[in-house]
DNA sequence: CTCATTTCAGTTTGACTGATATGC
DNA sequence: CGCATATCAGTCGAACTGAAATGA
């Protein structure tokens, strides 16, 4: 972790913005530089925990998808769409959880052309004790009243929709 | 852009946590997946925008920080601190605006062991258009009540704060 | 001398594109 | 045949670590 900077350097490059573009676009600023700046120190500090396991965030985020799954597997292309990233993204990130033995890889049995990715008992052993340490970790979001985590989680999937992540 | 889902894929998880890990765990995870989330959409979209003058989201947020100070210039290290990332980093990505002309970079006057980096006119130009650009898109936290864009704000600050972000 | 500042070389990671193989 | 699916090779961007150079 960086240094804690003495002043939140956002409300000052708010002030700096309002002054140059207006009341209007230095709100929309701050708000998307709180975003970014959040998830970074989000990310972080779960990549930190999650080090001790061998596993990235993007890589327990593949292996958590595959455990809510009835049958703890998916097709590459699947996965693709539920995490929102390419492909061939996938693919790589299969290649190495399979390294591990978190995950399997075999042909879909009906369609020739795909892949079905399996998480292993191995995989499902890092996924629940990854997400035991993530949660019990007192950290940022858990410092929050729960009805600021609610309006958090109902205000950026109002912007996630609009963005186009969803249809709803 | 990725294609939209049909249904919102972080209410689904939540719906799969709580069964796992209670309430409160899928609480806190679905205020985090939707900051990792919303980062994603938001960035994805801004680097789109950006292209067309040549610099990336990390490469703008450079120039903006020193188009805002009294001076235009800063050395290596306040820019890291400010933008919260490592000095070599930043040496990196001013090698880059430098081979475009954006910054410069020159010894500091004071200090022998120090850098200062400086906006030119062409990189102030750039970073005004660029901002032009991503006030003007009526996209995602524009389509927010500004009540909830300051809420965003708001709510992230103090989540910043308690990932020691700043002092505050 | 120690400490601070920056650069440089090399690594890691994630995501992409484009080409290719395979099968629907 | 066109279209879908996945893999592979290669690229890019951003961040890091650790070592070296320079100067306070």
């Amino acid at each position: 972790m960086p240094p804690s900077l003495r002043n939140d350097p956002i409300a000052e490059a708010r002030r700096h913005w309002a002054d140059r573009w207006g009341e209007e676009a230095a709100q929309s600023m701050a708000a998307i530089t709180s975003i970014v700046r959040a998830q970074q120190l989000l990310l972080s500090r779960y990549e930190e925990l999650l080090k001790p396991f061998g596993v990235t965030f993007a890589r327990y985020e593949l292996l958590q998808l595959l455990s809510f799954t009835r049958t703890g597997e998916l097709p590459v292309g699947k996965i693709g769409e539920r995490l929102q990233v390419h492909r061939s993204s996938v693919t790589n990130a299969v290649d190495k959880l399979i390294a591990q033995g978190l995950v399997t890889r075999r042909p879909h049995p009906e369609d020739g052309r795909a892949s079905l990715v399996a998480i292993t008992p191995e995989g499902r052993g890092v996924a629940a004790r990854a997400t035991e340490v993530l949660n019990a970790e007192e950290y940022a979001v858990k410092a929050l009243a729960p009805e600021d985590r609610e309006a958090l989680t109902r205000i950026l999937g109002t912007l996630r929709r609009d963005a186009g992540d969803f249809i709803g």
